[in-house]
DNA sequence: AAATATTTTTAGGCTGACCTAAAAATTATA
DNA sequence: TATAATTTTTAGGTCAGCCTAAAAATATTT
């Protein structure tokens, strides 16, 4: 059993390994939890003492399967929970992250089950990120960010970095949401900047917005 | 802002004091936490100096109007929780009080409001016991545990005692809800078991049972 | 009113989650 | 490759929430 605090380290380190593919240094975990590199090093010896992840001296962390599989289920909690704000609540999707932090805590599996039964068993949360099933089983799309792509490129918004609630409700106004059409017009080279087409209409984004629309790859 | 413990205590205390109106012991509220009395007289100081309890050494603890207030919140917020849990998700009524006593420290006036919302405003949870409002506004029906009462007695059950699953799991196998017509029709002096019609169906109780079952005064 | 029993508080310690400052290990640079 | 810079760990301390054992206050008996 991992405390409050312990669930939010692995989601950390869950996160920042991207999906557990690399080991996770001190500095940025401290960065990323808004500690100190010494309450990190407490916590890392805790955590590899509970073997969710594994840990060399000096090298940073990696995440272990069973580490995995945690992290993992916080995150369906998270994102089943978003998905009941917006969906059921009416909340908008700028709102629902900081309750959502507080809601994936709460330890019930028939209370989560019953909640993805009632939500539909929806396989993507308000941003377009996607819901690990009860196994931990998490579909992954390689996903861009436009800002990558080139002119010409159509297809559709898959998701939305939803770190930040300003570019939410930005992206909100501009329509740019999962599932939505989407062109690419017009690139400036000197910012990279663009022109593009969402939904039919014609907007001009920022590399600071472009940065944070994904599609497929 | 009071802490999960902290809004634990505070609530035990309320209960203890029925609602307010009289003073609590310290060790009736160790026994009530699950710890010991030094831990309560620790916390018992702190309540204190957040002025939501009043002190007085030796003589046990009071709660404030402020106290009042911020422990009707987090009845609320459980009562709202448990209404949800069996409205929506479809729990039974002996499967919600574990998680709602998580649930109700979710920190989030828009949540809760929204939450009423969705409900449909209800006024008392599955169990009958009413659910404060926005203000903390309680709505306080004067109520009787129905071995208390004569044979003759007709009436609806007006709530239950949610205190223990097993007695719940009963109740509910008998058809002792809220809203649900009572008769009783004999008493044995020697036991003080019941002959009662529930919803017309005749069945015998004992007073173990008949002293959860509750009606309006 | 003393003596005894009970209740409550104080004293001192533990653990989890944090901190600062100093030491140790690693990495980069001259 | 020695020196400097950076990163990480260790050492030692704080605070919340708990504990046991002892002391103090209150309540009950005789
Ligand atoms: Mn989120
Ligand atoms: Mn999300
Ligand atoms: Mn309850
Ligand atoms: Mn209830």
């Amino acid at each position: 059993m991992l405390s409050l605090t312990e669930e939010n380290y692995l989601k950390a380190i869950y996160h920042l390994s991207d999906d557990g593919s690399k080991s996770v240094l001190t500095n940025d975990l401290a960065a990323a939890m808004n500690t100190k590199a010494a309450s990190v090093t407490d916590m890392i010896k805790k955590l590899s003492a509970k073997t969710v992840i594994s840990y060399e001296k000096y090298y940073g962390v990696n995440v272990t399967s069973k580490g995995k599989n945690e992290a993992l289920m916080v995150i369906r909690k998270h994102r089943l929970w978003e998905t009941f704000l917006v969906e059921k609540l009416g909340f908008s999707w700028d709102e629902v992250h900081e309750v959502a932090e507080q809601l994936e805590h709460i330890n019930s599996t028939r209370l989560i089950e019953k909640l993805d039964e009632f939500l539909g068993f929806p396989k993507v949360d308000p941003h377009g990120d996607p819901i690990p099933d009860n196994k931990g089983k998490l579909k992954i799309m390689p996903m861009v960010a436009i800002d990558q792509l080139n002119i010409g490129y159509q297809g559709k918004i898959a998701a939305v970095k939803d770190s930040d609630s300003q570019l939410l409700k930005y992206l909100d106004k501009i329509g740019a949401k999962p599932g939505t059409k989407l062109k690419i017009l017009n690139k400036e080279a000197y910012d990279e900047s663009m022109e593009v087409l969402i939904n039919d209409h014609r907007i001009f984004i920022s590399k600071e917005v472009s940065q944070n629309i994904l599609v497929v790859e």
